[in-house]
RNA sequence: GGUACCAUCGCCAAGUGGUAAGGCAAAGGUCUGCAAAACCUUUAUUCCCCGGUUCAAAUCCGGGUGGUACCU
């Protein structure tokens, strides 16, 4: 027996929140954050992250969950959510799964394995030095020998997966190989572009009038490291561009927004090749109907 | 009003007679391990307009339009 888990995607600044809440609240359901950034301490204005009242008493998961100097990665996560499933099945409520982060969500869906590799900073101090020497290509040969398989499938131009393959190639994890544990229902939430472009640029203006600045300042004051993986999040890693001087204040705003866009972007980009979707679009109330059915129906079935 | 300089993709631009570099933006895409990350692809039959010279013009000449600077 799978457990049935829904799933309300979409690119940021939709609407996901109001609208999870919505349903947990009509179906008896908890949320599970699934976002890479809010799952950090202390990021909240940057990432959007939900308010406690505006929760409306319904429970939020893996929200606040990593000191934002640690690593978490998608393997992480999707332990993490299985886990809290599990919880809220024990306690009889629905799971909602509500997040931008498409990796995560997707490895979740169709249950890959990943081993558990942690992150090892010396060894990716060594290989960032041999990059930055020697170039992707010296990477790409290092792993051709390491582990054949990881090479052939890689993008050879792309440094960032170029390390952590080989970091995975060196620390080998056990893979585990679960049952499928979940049923899902998908939904993602769309909008036309030219006006969820305008909802994020907006967006981006009450982050800074409600103090992204000083958010980023005091998460730094609090010994939060520039290069660590949270601070490359979008809204915080031209903050510090800014604090820094390398950019003017206006020139920050401005590229909070276009990054932002860039993401909206990629996240309909990795929807379209997800399989069994379905799209909802924020402004039609009809199909927003047609979707509280289709999750009754679901639910029933 | 006069003189000089300038006018190339949404923006910044290279190009001074031989058939439109590059960067940014944008769009599309990749995706089983940093994913709000990283990477890849595409994008001016045409150079403000009109006419001329030439085998050949964004490049030279004449006129127009617009901008900038200085002079009056």
């Amino acid at each position: 027996m799978m457990d049935k888990v829904l799933f309300t995607l979409g690119p940021t600044a939709v609407g996901k929140t109001d609208i999870s809440i919505t349903l947990a609240k009509k179906f008896d359901g908890e949320i599970i954050s699934c976002d890479s950034v809010q799952i950090f301490k202390g990021l909240d204005i940057g990432s959007a992250k939900v308010k406690k009242e505006e929760m409306k008493n319904v429970p939020h998961h893996l929200i606040d969950i990593v000191s934002p100097n640690e690593s978490f990665t998608a393997f992480d996560m999707t332990e993490a959510i299985k886990e809290k499933i599990g919880v809220i099945y024990a306690r009889n409520h629905l799971p909602i799964v509500v997040g931008g982060t498409s990796l995560y969500v997707k490895s979740l869906i169709l249950n890959y394995n990943y081993g558990g590799v942690g992150v090892d900073e010396e060894y990716r101090k060594e290989l960032k030095e041999i990059l930055e020497k020697e170039g992707t290509e010296k990477l790409a040969k290092m792993l051709e020998k390491e582990d054949k398989d990881a090479f052939e499938k890689i993008d050879k131009h792309n440094p960032q997966r170029l390390i952590r393959a080989l970091e995975i190639a060196r620390f080998k994890g056990e893979k585990k190989t679960d049952e499928k544990i979940i049923d899902p229902l998908v939904f993602a939430l769309v909008l036309d572009r030219q006006k969820l472009y305008e909802r994020i640029n907006k967006r981006v203006d009450m982050m800074l009038e409600s103090g992204l600045v000083d958010e980023v300042k005091s998460l730094l004051d609090n010994g939060v490291k520039k290069d660590s993986q949270s601070m490359h999040a979008i809204g915080y890693k031209e903050v510090i561009a800014y604090l820094d001087n390398e950019i003017s204040y206006e020139r920050m705003v401005e590229l909070i927004k276009q990054h932002s866009r860039n993401y909206a972007k990629r996240q309909l980009t990795f929807l379209r090749g997800m399989e069994d979707v379905n799209y909802v679009d924020v402004e039609n109330k009809k199909e927003i109907s047609s979707m509280e059915e289709k999750i009754t129906r679901w639910l029933n079935g």
